[in-house]
DNA sequence: ACGTAAGATTTACACGTGTAAAAGGGAGGA
DNA sequence: TCCTCCCTTTTACACGTGTAAATCTTACGT
């Protein structure tokens, strides 16, 4: 029932029949041996249990295989989804991901980059914090390691290679929509926790401006909350409905979260946003979070395609490895096209 | 401006003038360096660079200092919030946790738990998969390392230690408020890839037949949708709807998810439900996922407390591996009740 | 000045594997 | 039969740290 255990390549070698550096090599690569003697092995390995041990094999190699992945919250289905797609690609490259989360904490964030230089990944790639982040840790990996940027990029480091979504085009997306069908928006923004948050607002600007209308931001005062992003929303909402104000107007969201927190007031005060509606209450987000068909009404959106940022970044970060020429005064930045995503509620 | 790197304790004792084995006990723990030496030390570090290297320390170490957890989604608030539960708990204990995410796959599951078993965690915590778990995986596991099951438990593995919530009691509790204010309600069940499915169900049909009144479970006829949840509840709730079943019965929903689904067909029905209305459609949920109280109508739940829950597993778990003894033939099980969450919806 | 003890250093070996160089073996072709 | 080539084995050393035992240093009390 229980195969017998076997704990070093050692006693492998003698147990089956085959010289010691003939399994290092199969386990690395098992084309790298004759295939009969494969079979002895695989035959032998039937018979008791062995698995190689991972810091021994790590030791030695030039390249561990690992590849650290840092996200900043754990609660939020949009760095989960990123996440999710980064594993999925790196699998695919061979490579293992070790994921570490900074639970919105800069020490905890620093503390996995040097976890990651304590393993010596090969690379790694990072969803920073946002302002709190230490931006010398981010620094020090850059120079240590095969270094990528992903979803948000610090404004102080311009010399980094970054996968993300091209707000500019995703904003204006939505915002070209909802002028063409009724009133401009407001922009009702988050916490500026993140460097995405100042982006949009930049880009809601821009593009307001660039159509001949008067950009309005609100619920900027709102400090922190530390990703409590649909309080937040339905929060500085209720306060404007409850005054009767922008009970009429187009509401353009920083993201899906706070969209939601958005409808959550509007249902509130008794007001059903919708695009059928024209004239009346609209309300809009980003990022196509998994649950927007679920809420009441659906939430319209843009879609930031994780999969394709997923991919770029983990191939990108790959190619590095591989030894491909990162030049720090022109990184390369790919930007990602949002989707616009129409369902009810604008 | 960037410190001189140093790669090797030995290059690092030379370049203060402290022993190499002192470095080594200093970095494992500095109260074991008189004050005056660890001051040398600290001042060393100042002007170089070093971080000792992961591989090598965990190497020889008698425990590896790491915990090893598995969770069957990433896209599911439900097992990120146990997750970070989890790494805050274990990083009060003083463990770094390495987290691996099977991803609806039985063979990235096994995975994970190879690559727990190379690195020498010193215990593993594992959310399993469900229906499509290899029984056999975590046999081997529980076998080799300190090793505690958290959400649910495989009646196939009677054996095992086990921390989560009291189905009986939370899924009792929301029974009881229903049938005590309106109609008793109908179970809408999930696809049954989790244990915790039929636990559910089972719990709800003891419950209502203890109450006197006749169990009506639907859902489970549809197969897998491998966590598609809220189209799973909307799909069958659209489907009973559009022949006008169900439209004013109390509906409990196997989770909070699937109960999104289900306040979507509603809405696409035109119907409201709410606890206001005594005698008409309510309908209620179960995990108290954080967006309940957003959705619209705000989803009443039953709560389950992940802290006490993520802490308790932990705690277990380093107790096990501090040598508390494990009887295999009566494990310890831990059960934390649920907590009505009363909010619109029901 | 001496003895003592706590802490530091030296020495030596261990962990389990990677890896390179040299030596060995077997199958194929001439 | 011999030679050649490919694969395997042998041998030897390396990786960076843990750890135990013995020796040394230092400070302290007398």
């Amino acid at each position: 029932m229980t195969k017998p255990r076997i704990n070093t390549m050692g006693e492998l070698s003698v147990a089956i029949g085959v010289s010691r550096p003939t399994l290092s090599r199969f386990f690395q690569d098992p084309t790298r041996v004759k295939a009969a003697t494969v079979k002895r092995i695989e035959e032998g390995l039937e018979r008791v249990e062995y698995v190689p041990n991972f810091f021994a094999t790590r030791l030695n190699r030039k390249s561990t295989g690992l590849i650290g992945v840092i996200i900043p919250y754990l609660n939020d289905l949009f760095f989960t989804k990123l996440l999710e797609q980064i594993e999925k690609a790196a699998m695919t490259a061979g490579y293992t991901v070790i994921s570490q989360c900074s639970h919105s904490d800069p020490a905890i964030e620093a503390r996995a980059a040097r976890t990651f230089m304590s393993m010596s990944v090969d690379g790694a790639l990072v969803a920073p914090l946002g302002n709190q982040s230490d931006t010398v840790v981010h620094e020090r990996l850059r120079t240590r390691l095969p270094f990528v940027l992903v979803d948000s990029r610090p404004d102080t480091m311009p010399n980094v290679e970054y996968v993300g979504t091209d707000h500019d085009q995703s904003t204006g997306l939505i915002i070209d929509y909802l002028c063409r069908v009724g009133e401009p928006p407001v922009f009702l923004a988050m916490p500026r926790v993140n460097f995405n948050a100042v982006q949009h607002e930049n880009a809601y600007c821009d593009r307001m401006v660039s159509l001949g209308f008067e950009p309005t931001i609100i619920g900027t005062e709102s400090v922190d909350d530390r990703g409590h992003y649909e309080a937040h929303g339905e929060a500085v909402l209720d306060d404007y409905f409850s005054r009767g104000v922008f009970t009429d107007r187009s509401i353009l969201c920083a993201n899906d979260r706070v969209a939601i927190g958005a409808l959550r007031a509007a249902a509130r005060h008794g007001l059903v946003p919708g695009r059928s509606r024209r004239g009346g209450l609209r309300i809009a987000g980003h990022d196509d979070y998994p649950l927007c068909p679920f809420t009441t009404p659906a939430l319209t959106t843009v879609a930031q395609d994780f999969e394709a940022i997923g991919k770029a970044a983990v191939s990108r970060l790959v190619q590095i490895i591989n030894g491909a020429e990162t030049d720090p005064t022109n990184p390369q930045v790919q930007l990602f096209d949002g989707v616009l995503k129409l369902r009810e509620s604008a």
